[in-house]
DNA sequence: AGGGCTGCTTACATAAATGTCAATAGCGAA
DNA sequence: TTCGCTATTGACATTTATGTAAGCAGCCCT
């Protein structure tokens, strides 16, 4: 067997440092994201990552983007099960709730906010905006609308932080959360919803 | 004039250290809490940080009790004032919020998370657990209770993070988060109160 | 006033992250 | 097969954060 190394089409490198890197980042947080350890997954050097990102921060960038664009999917996904009305209200929660937890959008939000790199955020804000102008019905009171949102979204990404560790310290089972997002999305939706008929 | 450096006892050499760390982690985030940078805020060395809390682990670990002392100040205000009943719930939800956000309480949160020093967090924790024991009349649902306050925590601290992005992006003003938390936790406690007299 | 305790500093040492550059070596194309 | 392009690497250099050790210098105490 040979040891040479095989080339990688810079698409195929870039996409596997990025997903290393996403993986480095939900698993032990924004500080282990470093050119060597990101290259160490890959069975790459840093030199490497230096060749196709050009700089450490250019990693980063490429890593916010790569990471928005997931999580903006999700959301797309939860636009398109709530206007076919497939959708369950707890879909949306747990869609919004996982793309901050699961998903690394917590991890890549605090960390945007720590390096003071906060327009890379934008692709997420504008899907959520986007989110909020197509669900429910139209028609109705955007500013309510746009309310329920922020607690959502505020909730879900508190949640991915502490809620593991809060809701564990007051006995509460873990997706206690969700099931009060739950509750206050159906409540505003049904608002909504009287709003609109009457 | 002296071009000698005071000389200061242990104990405000520490506070004036904790003070600019503090402010410094508030500023511009848990990167630039460095013993250099902390130092410089004092007009000492980073050799000095080191000699009064052994290393910067410990200088960490200092702040964070000395942080938790604070964000326990603000809740215990919030228990009095909720107790001999001259508290608004409007006062309980803006001590809770400034507890995360001016306080420092969400970028410390952050930080600890990063760097896996969860255990500096209990304090934090139990004061809010003192809160919920305290907070509204005794005798009702536990779980309840538990859920709603889990509910307005969990929107303190995202909004603490990113609420100033996000309800900028979505056209609300700033403090729009407060006050769906304050219409949220009025709600709980008017059903709390009927829960009681039923 | 003088001596000891210790806050404080300077100088040096170390480790890790980032970055530069020349050289090597796959892989497709002629 | 050979050639050229470039992905890849190893060996540097630099910067920053942290840590160590020895000496200087306030301040209290006698």
């Amino acid at each position: 067997m040979s040891i040479a190394k095989r080339r990688l089409s810079p698409e195929e490198s870039r996409g596997m440092a990025l997903a290393a890197a996403r993986d480095l980042l939900i698993e032990t947080g924004p500080q282990s994201v470093t050119l060597k350890a990101v290259a160490g997954r890959i069975g790459r050097t840093h030199a490497n990552l230096l060749h196709h990102f050009g700089s450490a921060s250019g990693l980063q960038k490429a890593l916010a983007a790569y990471l928005s664009d997931e999580v903006c999917g999700m959301i797309a996904q939860a636009i398109q099960k709530s206007r076919t009305g497939e959708g369950s209200v707890r879909d949306i929660v747990d869609l919004t709730f996982d793309a901050f937890d699961k998903q690394g959008g917590a991890a890549l939000w605090s960390w945007m906010m720590l390096t003071g790199n906060e327009d890379a955020l934008d692709p997420i804000v504008d899907a959520i905006h986007a989110l909020v102008d197509d669900i429910g019905e139209a028609g109705h009171d955007d500013r309510e609308k746009h309310d329920d949102t922020l607690a959502l979204v505020l909730m879900a990404l508190g949640d991915a932080l502490i809620g593991d560790r809060l809701s564990g310290s007051l006995g509460l089972p873990r997706d206690s959360a969700r099931d009060m997002a739950e509750r206050q999305l159906a409540d505003a939706l049904e608002r909504w919803k009287c709003e609109h008929e009457s």
